[in-house]
DNA sequence: TGATCATGTTACCGAACAGTACCGATCTTG
DNA sequence: CAAGATCGGTACTGTTCGGTAACATGATCA
């Protein structure tokens, strides 16, 4: 087996673009997500990254590892976010809550965040031992820990009760996008969430407003 | 066209089973949940409808209108739902919102709910002209309707936010009960729930017992 | 210059898929 | 009993899918 990456650094500059790798990764992560992981072939992920089944086949060797690979980089990009609200806002638990409400919940135009996509592939992917399931769960399990411990950092009453009071109202948003529309219930989040974190700024629960 | 039910209602008798359509619409329900539309083939419906493809084809003309008719039967099924809390709960507003959360909320074994295969199904149709579409958004309005109405009647503070929340609260449980698994943020929707209810009480928070 | 490696291309395989044709058995109803 | 309908079983079509074999091309590097 040689090296993957200095090998296709290599090749990287063959006319500019990205190596078949990248390509493909991005191609898969934007069909996966519009047409679900079942919903696609992999030619179809070959012909959108420029390229042929064969060559997808020589960088994964099924398409359920190229699953895999998708909900890691997914994954990644998870905690990715955490990282840089974190450098964002040093210090400062409430406004990294804010902020990752801000980001994960305010999608007027955006929802290339990973959260939704990675609930939805948990929902296509039936078998317990798929190779990517392990990612879902580990960016399930990274996202709540974080939150739970800006919650607690932030001085807010009731911390744990309030991560994931919060983890429900964007997991909701986020689901009922689909479903019901953006203009759906999920419109509203950030003013809920507001509220939200306003109520627990007491120790006794205060109404929002 | 002859006409369907009165037909096949003489044909139920045959051996105190359920006519093949029923058993056919009972068996899609049941893998269409649990491995998502896309995951499963007419012909492993049929079988574990105890018939077989071609009967399938005499009910249905396509898999798309099988599939169709499945989310069809979960909207009719939600909405039924929300019939039988009113009669239980008459003309108490606040009880039906409370038996509605225990109901969708209070997942131990209980997975037999709509809202939950709606969205799922919802997230694997990416076609916006698929036949059953029209059935997952109706349900979803009907449901945040009839929740927005029951919030207005109890006399809680900010109806309609309230509605809009509960609901974001039962969607995201539902959402990550599948990332996450059934100890996840979800354990804790009727606590969360409780609490939320607790705080639109009043105009401002003097609880009256 | 020649060896090497990643890539592109075409063709192919076996399986599964949606959907259909046909036949025989069974049941209801006249 | 006979007509009519449904149902089950088998076999079939055409397509798509995941995955592979074989060969050609172009770039890199010794």
């Amino acid at each position: 087996m040689p090296a993957q990456l200095s090998e296709q650094s290599v090749h990287r500059m063959r006319d500019g673009a990205l190596p078949p790798r990248q390509r493909i990764i991005v191609a898969a992560r934007e069909l996966f997500y519009r047409h679900g992981v079942q919903g696609v072939g992999v030619e179809a992920i070959a012909e959108a990254a420029g390229t042929n089944k064969m060559t997808l086949y020589r960088h994964f060797e099924s398409k359920d590892l190229l699953v895999a690979e998708y909900l890691r980089g997914l994954a990644e990009e998870t905690a990715r976010i955490w990282d840089e609200i974190a450098e964002l806002h040093p210090g400062d638990a409430l406004a990294q809550i804010r902020a990752w409400l801000d980001r994960v919940g305010g999608h007027g135009e955006r929802h290339d965040a990973s959260g939704c996509a990675l609930v939805n592939a948990a929902i296509q992917i039936s078998d317990p031992e798929h190779p990517g399931r392990k990612f879902v769960e580990s960016a399930a399990r990274t996202r709540r820990e974080r939150l739970t411990a800006l919650c607690c950092a932030s001085g807010l009453t009731e911390p744990e009760q309030l991560a994931d009071h919060l983890f429900l109202l964007v997991e909701g948003a986020r689901a009922s996008y689909r479903s019901v529309g953006p203009d759906g219930p999920g419109a509203g989040l950030c003013a809920l969430a507001a509220a939200l974190l306003a109520s627990h700024r007491a120790t006794d629960h205060a109404p929002p407003g």
